[in-house]
Parts: C-alpha cells; structure tokens; sequence
DNA sequence: TGTACATCAGTGAACGCGCGTTCACTGATGTAC
DNA sequence: TGTACATCAGTGAACGCGCGTTCACTGATGTAC
C-alpha cells in the first residue's frame, strides 16, 4: 500500500488544506481528526501520524496555509486596483458579503479569532505572524504622505475594525444588518462616515 | 439532601455565573458539564439536570448572563463621565487594558465571538440580541446633532472596531503590541488619527 | 402547632459515544547490487 | 536492466479518556390536615 513520494506529498498537502477549510467552517475543538481524514479522501484516521506529529503539528501548518491563502487574496485585490485606490480596495474586499458568507476560505482571525487566544506553542506564534503579516499587507497599500510608523499604527486600527466588522457580519441575523456591518465598519475605516 | 427554594436559586445562579465566565474564558466546547458543577461548588455533575434541560440551554442563559454583566459595566462608564465625554468613555472602557486582559468578565463578543456563529435557535438569538444591545447602548451615548439612524449606524462601526481591537489584542505576543492595537483602534474610532 | 407524607436537590455510578493516539499488518514503492 | 530486500503510506482495530446525559437512591424541605 506505500504510495510514491509524489502522492504522499499530494496527500499531506490537501489533508492540510481540507483541514484549513474545516477549522474555519467548524472550529478547531470541534473538528475531530475521523473528519479531517474523511475530508482528504483517506479511509480511517490511522495514516494521519505517518504525517503528522499531532492534531496541534496539524492546527500550526494549517494556520499558516489559512493566512498565506487569505492573504495572496487580499494581495491580487490590491494589485488590480490603480495605485491609489489599493487601500480601499483591499478594505473593501476584506469587508465583502462575499468574504463574509465563504467561511471556510476567510481570513482565520475573522473566522476562529476567538479561538487562537487559547493557543500554545508554535500555533500561537502562527497566529501572531499572521495578524502581523496582514497588517503589513494592508498598511503597504496606503496612499499619502506618511511614516511607514504613521502606516502601520493606521493599518492595525484598520486591521482592527475590518476583523470585527466581518465576525459581527456573522454574528447578525438577518442579511440586511449582517450587510450594513459591512459597510458601516467599511465607511469609519475609509473615513466618510 | 433536598435543598430549601433560596438555595436551589442560588445554586442555579451560581451555576449560571460560573458556566458564563468559563465558556468566556475557555471556549464553550472546551468546558464541560464536570467543570461548571465543581466550580459552582457542587460535588458531581448529575445535579446539573435539576437545574437545566441541557448544556444548551444553560449555554444560553449564560449568554444573556454575560451580555447583562458587560453591558452594565459600559453603562455605568458613561454614567460616571459627562454627558459629553460618553462616547468617549464608552470606547475607552471597552478598548482598555483591564478589558482585555480579564477575559472571563469580558464582553461575550470579544471573548467568544467566533463560536457564537455557529450557534442555533434560542442561543444563536442571545447573541443576536447581545450584539443589538450593546450596539443601542454605544448609540446613546453619541453627541451632536444626529439623527437615531444616523448614531446607529456609527455606532455600528464603532462597535465592530472596538470587538475586534479586543480581539486581537488578545493575540497579539507582546505587551506593547497588543496596547497599540487599544490604542490605535481607539484613535480609528474617536477619529482622531 | 404537630404529625404524616410527598417532593425534589444533590449524590454517585453508569450509559453510549467520539475523541486523539497507538500499533500490527499489508503490499506497492524505493533502493542496492 | 533485473532481482532481492527494505521502506513506509494507508488500513483497521484497539487503547484510555472525558464528554453529555440518565437513573436509582437519599434525606432534608415543603405541604396538607
């Protein structure tokens, strides 16, 4: 039953990814590895340690797929908008009913932002890397004459609010407020409120 | 071992208490049932069902319990300020230090809000509700001409800012970092960037 | 007010279940000559 | 290039454990007369 070297690269890259998707979807206490294993098209969840160390080995490098995806997202929408309009591009796609509604492809910090404060170890360095990494990204997409400190303290509040904004989105029971979150947090952080 | 009515309330209230600060502390799905009764004071978990159908339904009265508690405390943030330094007040508690730092006091959307997402019936409705409340609270205390509608929807931003600083406070691994992220979200939303 | 009985809060043990992890085994892949 | 052997990805079953929930029981509280 061993499997060529290309395969078992194959499988643990998309065990990884269906795993992403999954702690997104459904959290990471209620994601169990039977599931994870299923989702990757193994038949039981035995091979998972040929793999991995531990669900937790699992959780770090699924983070780090989850940020690196979400945030080559973001990066597209800023290099397709004109140089000027990148920050109110990347915002904005930030605070999309689509991104919103597609949880299990969204930012982590939007979709188990309250479950990464409980980590540990190297998966909560992975969380702390990506918050950080994402406001890099979006403070390198703003316009003006300003200190790349001035950038950076505005990209962490907007960070900040867009994070807030789409799990509130989620939060709201009906699509008209769930909708006007968006677009109210959208409005403070491009300052036309 | 029957208990007198004030005791069986007290226990029920104390149930409620404690499920609420450790579903806000470590998750809802990371605290069982064996948990909540022992730190109620309470030698077996067996009793549980005297008090409640379910760890949902207890679930959802801790909610509304966590929503009272938090909301409380803004409201008399700003009864304690000027009328026209109530916003301000208002922000300024939920984005401080102590707020981030005792998670278990602290408000359900900063503490669970990626959990309560996938809730459903009365539960997900606690949050729903919580979330409305806490946004007409912030709303009240806004200054200067201003239609209702108009404060509701600032507010609403205001609200999405100030959960997700909190949020990410949280995950921040420094200090200094995680003040900042207070800190600027803060600025964002008195618009004093 | 006192007595007899019903109620029920809390105990303690058990239920089935799914969790993360381990392990002996299989047989195709990779390696060495 | 062909053969013999070592490797190891995946299977399938099992491990101990804690979960939410149930239940027979106890004995103090509450109720009825």
């Amino acid at each position: 039953m061993r499997k060529s070297r290309e395969e078992t690269a194959a499988t643990r890259q998309r065990i990884i990814e269906s795993a992403s998707h999954r702690f997104r979807e459904n959290g990471i206490a209620e994601t169990g590895l039977n599931d994870l294993m299923q989702a990757a098209g193994l038949e039981t969840q035995g091979g998972f340690y040929k793999h991995f160390q531990s669900k937790q080995q699992l959780l770090e490098e699924s983070l780090e797929y989850g940020f690196t995806e979400s945030l080559e997202r973001l990066g597209h929408a800023a290099e397709e908008a004109k140089p000027k309009d990148r920050f109110e591009a990347v915002v904005s796609q930030y605070l999309s009913p689509k991104h919103r509604s597609c949880v299990a492809e969204s930012c982590p910090l939007s979709a188990m932002g309250t479950e990464l404060r409980r980590l540990d170890g190297s998966s909560e360095q992975a969380a702390a890397d990506g918050l950080k990494e994402l406001i890099t990204l979006v403070a390198r997409q703003m316009k003006g004459k300003m200190t790349p400190d001035q950038a950076r303290k505005r990209a962490t509040a907007a960070v900040a609010a867009m994070v807030g904004g789409v799990m509130l989105s989620r939060i709201a029971n009906s699509s008209q407020w769930s909708n006007s979150i968006l677009a109210e947090t959208r409005k403070l952080i491009l300052q036309r409120a």
